[in-house]
DNA sequence: TCTACAATCACATTATGATGTGATTTTACT
DNA sequence: AGTAAAATCACATCATAATGTGATTGTAGA
């Protein structure tokens, strides 16, 4: 099996050096390169004849902040994985992180032995979080039972078919009423969710607002 | 330490017992329900004096799925988490089961070890996730870089701006173009993407068709 | 240089959408 | 029986959107 080419980027140099001395006692784990800087990781991997694939990454870094460089290393190493190792643990910044492209997201607190088990993890092609982490980015899939009964079933007919993009017409063939009726129904909903436009209907829908 | 009161929702007799043998050996847990379905379940805990805090919940049931029955469950006992263990692992279920509710998603593979610690995480109040069903949790987040050269820069604007939900008119006066301009940008848009409204356009938008 | 294309604007017509007022019927609850 | 809410339809009006035809300018590439 071969070794796990990993890099670093991490502006604490105690942490650096602890990382670094710990996956050196590793045989699985080979440390490439330790960058302070996104920036200065970029320079530094053109010169590398072993490209790193997987990258622990630090948010708060000296230069650019570690969520703004996922899209500039995926840009540079298109196939590398991206760990995030960082104090930082609001959900923002875990939802920015992903968004971004990273694969993982550990706390600093993790212990190294949990952080290689997250190496070997995601370098088999699955993702390793922090239980708490974990637990935020659950809640943000099931946060709103909003359950809505602002709109009654035949609303709910009619904004699903606006959001297939059903003109006014359409939608009253399909439900076998007429055009007037849909129009009645539009304005009770427009009314009900307080807004005046299709548009903004689209968006609620699309944002379980509703 | 109190014992965590676990409930088990699982129709296969031979996964039953393999749990409970299991747990029945633990002295950190207390397997206080098992049911074959969600419907029997809900109606046995009615006469327990000690209720579940954790449920391990699989989906292909006898009578509703456990999908299904996530709301249900919580209806019933509000602050319990939901553990789902189970053979699917397509997005779409886990997907599903996450916006029901579920806090965490194993695979039927995982270890009995891994099942334990995963409860035990969650019981503090974490979430633990199979490394396979993390990555595509995280996948949902960073898909796809549709990176379109469908549209030009202007034509990005002007869709921006309708997605906003701007008449053509504030989005003209955004663009400091005439309102005939966003109208010949707004045709060839829907030349390009071949729909004919705005409602289309603001779906595909949502749904990074674009 | 020629060409393609993005971006800009104009004019014109028809279709669709937004909003108001008012009315009838059915169902469900008090 | 009375009331409320949901669903249905009509008529009217103004605003906005969709679509066609035609034209100019600037820029990037064959």
């Amino acid at each position: 099996m071969s070794k796990i080419n990993l890099g670093i980027v991490e502006d604490d140099t105690l942490i650096q050096e602890s990382l670094n001395d710990f996956f050196d006692a590793q045989s699985e784990i080979d440390c490439v390169q330790i960058s302070s800087s996104v920036e200065d990781f970029l320079t530094s991997i053109k010169s590398l004849e072993t490209l790193p694939k997987i990258i622990l990454l630090d948010i708060n870094l000296l230069g650019m902040s570690g969520i703004d460089g996922i899209p500039l290393l995926l840009n540079e190493l298109p196939k590398v994985d991206i760990i995030m190792l960082t104090t930082f643990e609001d959900n923002d910044s875990i939802y920015k992180a992903l968004c971004a492209g990273a694969c993982s997201y550990l706390s600093k607190k993790t212990p190294l032995k949990k952080i290689k088990e997250a190496i070997e993890v995601v370098s088999k092609g699955g993702s390793y979080m922090s239980p708490s982490i974990a637990r935020k980015i659950v809640n943000t899939f099931a946060p709103k039972q909003h359950k809505s009964n602002l709109l009654t079933p035949r609303q709910k007919d009619i904004v699903a078919g606006i959001v297939d993009g059903k003109s006014y017409k359409m939608i009253a063939n399909d439900l076998f009423v007429s055009i007037d009726t849909v129009r009645t129904h539009i304005k009770n909903i427009y009314k009900t969710l307080e807004i005046n436009s299709k548009a903004e209907l689209i968006r609620k829908s699309y944002d379980n607002e509703l």
